[in-house]
This record gives C-alpha cells, structure tokens and sequence, in this order.
DNA sequence: CCATGAAATGAGAGTAACTATCAAAACAGG
DNA sequence: CCTGTTTTGATAGTTACTCTCATTTCATGG
C-alpha cells in the first residue's frame, strides 16, 4: 500500500481553484518536502537527516528536492514573510515614529507565523542554536530581511537607502532580533517571543539604560 | 627544485627560539596553508580553488590541512585579535562610557590589523560580499565576538551577561558593524574602514537623528 | 478524444568538502 | 642511539550538490 504523506497543512487542497494542476501539484511538492523534513529532524536531529531520506518520505526522488530548494539548510529556513513585512511598514502612517512601526509590524508578523504554524518558528530557532550551518542561513536569510528593512527605513526618513547610515540602523536591528531568537530558544522558549521582541527593541531604540527594574540581576 | 612557500609574514621564524621544533613547525604550517589559500584564491576566485590545490601549494597533504582548520571558510576568516579587544576592552577605564570604549578598542583593533596585513581585512569583506558560505561563516565568527563584547558590557554596567537586555546590545552591535564591514567592499574599499566605523557607533548611540549634514542625500 | 508542444520529473554520473582510520615518519628526551 | 609520543599522509567512505538527458505529465488546439 502507499503511504499518505499525512500534510496536516491549514489549507486544504481545494482552497485554490482558480491555479492550474501543475501549480497546484508544485505546492503540494513544496509542502511534502518540507512536512518530510521538519518531521524527520524532529525525529533524527538535522545532521542524521539526509536529503535521500527527505526525498523518500516526500516521495520524490532526490534531484527533485535540489530542484525546489537550493540547499538543505533552505528547506528548513525559507519563508514568505518578507514581502508580507514590507508592505505591513510601508501601510504604517508616514509620521509614526519609526521604532513604532517596526515594533507594530514585527507583533504582527510573528502573530502571524505564530497563527499558521506555531512550531516552525521554535524548531527553526532551536535549530539555529544548535546546528551552525543553520544558524549561517539563518543570519543570511536575515540579511535579506535586512535590506527591506533600509528600503523602508530610507522613504521615512527620506535618507538614501545605500548610505552606511541607514545600512547600519538596519542591520544593527537584524543582529538584535536574532538574538532574541536565539535568546528564545536557549531559555527553553519560555515567555512570548512577542514579548521577548518587545524588549529587544526597547534597547535598542533607547540603549541599556541607568537602571532596568524588571529586569534580571547581575549572578551573584 | 622545491618551490618556497614564501611567507613574508611579519614575524621572522627565528623570533622565537623559545619554542620547540615541533611548535614552530606547526605555526609556519599554519601560515603555509593560509598563505597559499590567499594567493591561490585571488589568482583563481574562492569556489574554484580546491583543498587539493591548497594542500599542493602548502606542500602538505589535504588531510593535514582539514586538521588545522576545520573548514574552507575558517582558513580564510580565522584570526586572534577577540582575546586582544577582550583584554584592551577590560583595560579602559571603568568609568569611561560603554560606546567610547567600544569606539576606541575598535579603531585600536583595526589599526593593529591593518599595520599586521593590510590585504586580509579587505579580502575577507570582498569575498564577504562575494561569496555566501564566507559571507554566513563571517557571521558566525561574529557572534563570538558579539559573545565578547556581552562579558565587557556586563562588566561595565553590572549586568548579568546572559540577560536579553546585554545580548541584544552586543549583538545589535555586531549586526552594525557587519555592515560597515559589507559597506566598505561594495564601495570599492573607499575611505578608511576606521572612518566608516566610528559613523556607524555614533548612528548606533544615537540613533539616525533628524538630520546628518555630512551624509548623502536621498537619490533624486 | 487525441496529437503536439512545454514543463516537470527521475535516473545516472560526477565533483568536492569533510570524516575516520591506520600505518609511516618526525620529533623529544633519556 | 633508542623509545614513546606527535604529527603526518594515504586511503576509503559519506553526503551535499551539479549537470545532463531520457521519460513522464500536464496544457492546449483541433
């Protein structure tokens, strides 16, 4: 008998008619390769995982992996959410401070992801404490973030998207949110990460501050 | 006739006499494999060169190469100079504030890597821009860094080293000054590298500000 | 319903980074 | 010079990833 590939995924199949077979069946690829990974990892740990084993359990033959993902690392990391955090900062009000929008946009992303697939973003997180080929991506993906974050850091505040000014505002943004994923994910995912982000961003809109009541204390 | 490997390092072999056969041997094979894999990769370009290659040109085997560096990647980024900004970061005055410390350890840093080997700083961030599997190994090398820069800042502030608030810090830090380091290559290495740092720390202190005179305006 | 062109897939061979193992060579110390 | 320890080299193996080409699968017009 054959085996279903058991996508439990929030949409169903006949949720998009309007696409022809052949795009449709692209998706559904898409899916089963990253359903066989995720649970394969989870099962084996990322290292033992093999692209063979991904290709077996997605019933597709190895070349085809390599035809949807560039490398293994991808299948884990790669998301749609860029474009979707562009227009989200670019819908915010011209005169919000820019701190605010990127505070309010960044809620409702992870919101969100968190609404999709709520364990996605602790296995990539995890993953990215763990494996350093994927906390490598994971920096490079967020990079990519990066650069949407100048283009919009640039029109509010009317600078040149390619100056060392706005390039590093930018980054600087990127480093501290990946921290606070890795911060996550070493703490054991406890707290929001919403929350979590929320203080991320205090410090860096505002630096550490005299004094933070709430905060931890130096270990004795 | 054997080719020499041609190390014009700055220190000459018999600096130190001190240490037994067996160590310098392994120091002028470090430097054999490193300087053979600069020459060779900007002869030919990082992904075409091979370890085969390296290991032909260091007149060693490839094995022998894989035992001093882990990976191709580390051959190129691997350096000492952490444990010295942790020592001259340590040895600022208490005092002083966080960001002049920084400011200054960073300009000393690169100073001293600049009067070592001018060429390394700006072959690792062209091929940091160049090459993905550099650019996410820089990165990495970063973080540990970044893990540095969070054991000075909680020296100074009294903080605990492993709370989000001074992991942040440290690493929104690392993200900025990643991107002076991309900034400076895709712009043809103009300027000194230590110039472009200092912009970065003072937008990362005092965020981007209303207006910046000196700067490049928005393209028109 | 079938024929034709285009797109997607699978199979196979090949490259190169990296690992593990073990025997030979190079050194250190007596 | 002899002995024990380090360091090296050779070899075989694994796996991610690339390239090529024949086969299959879908789309479309008659």
């Amino acid at each position: 008998m054959t085996r279903m590939t058991a996508a439990q995924s929030p949409y169903s199949p006949a949720d998009r008619p309007r696409l022809g077979l052949r795009e449709r069946k692209k998706i559904k690829t898409r899916e089963a390769i990253r359903a066989a990974t995720y649970a394969l990892v989870k099962e084996q740990g990322y290292d033992a995982t093999t692209i063979e084993q991904i290709a077996e359990r997605a019933e597709v033959s190895p070349s085809t992996v390599f035809r949807y993902f560039p490398t293994k690392e991808d299948i884990v990391l790669t998301d749609e959410y860029d474009p979707v955090m562009l227009a989200e900062l670019r819908a915010r009000p011209e005169d919000e401070p820019w701190m605010d929008s990127v505070r309010h946009v960044m809620r409702r992303t992870l919101d969100l992801s968190d609404r999709e697939d709520p364990e996605v973003l602790r296995l990539r997180a995890h993953l990215g404490v763990q494996v350093p080929a994927i906390r490598s991506r994971y920096f490079e993906s967020m990079t990519e973030t990066g650069r949407l974050l100048r283009e919009a850091l640039a029109e509010r505040t009317g600078r040149d998207p390619e100056s060392l000014e706005v390039r590093v505002s930018a980054m600087a943004l990127i480093g501290g949110m990946m921290e606070v994923s890795m911060y996550w994910a070493e703490n054991g995912f406890e707290g929001e990460l919403r929350d979590l982000m929320e203080r991320a961003l205090d410090v860096m809109e505002h630096g550490l501050g005299p004094e933070n009541p709430s905060g931890p204390r130096h270990r004795p």
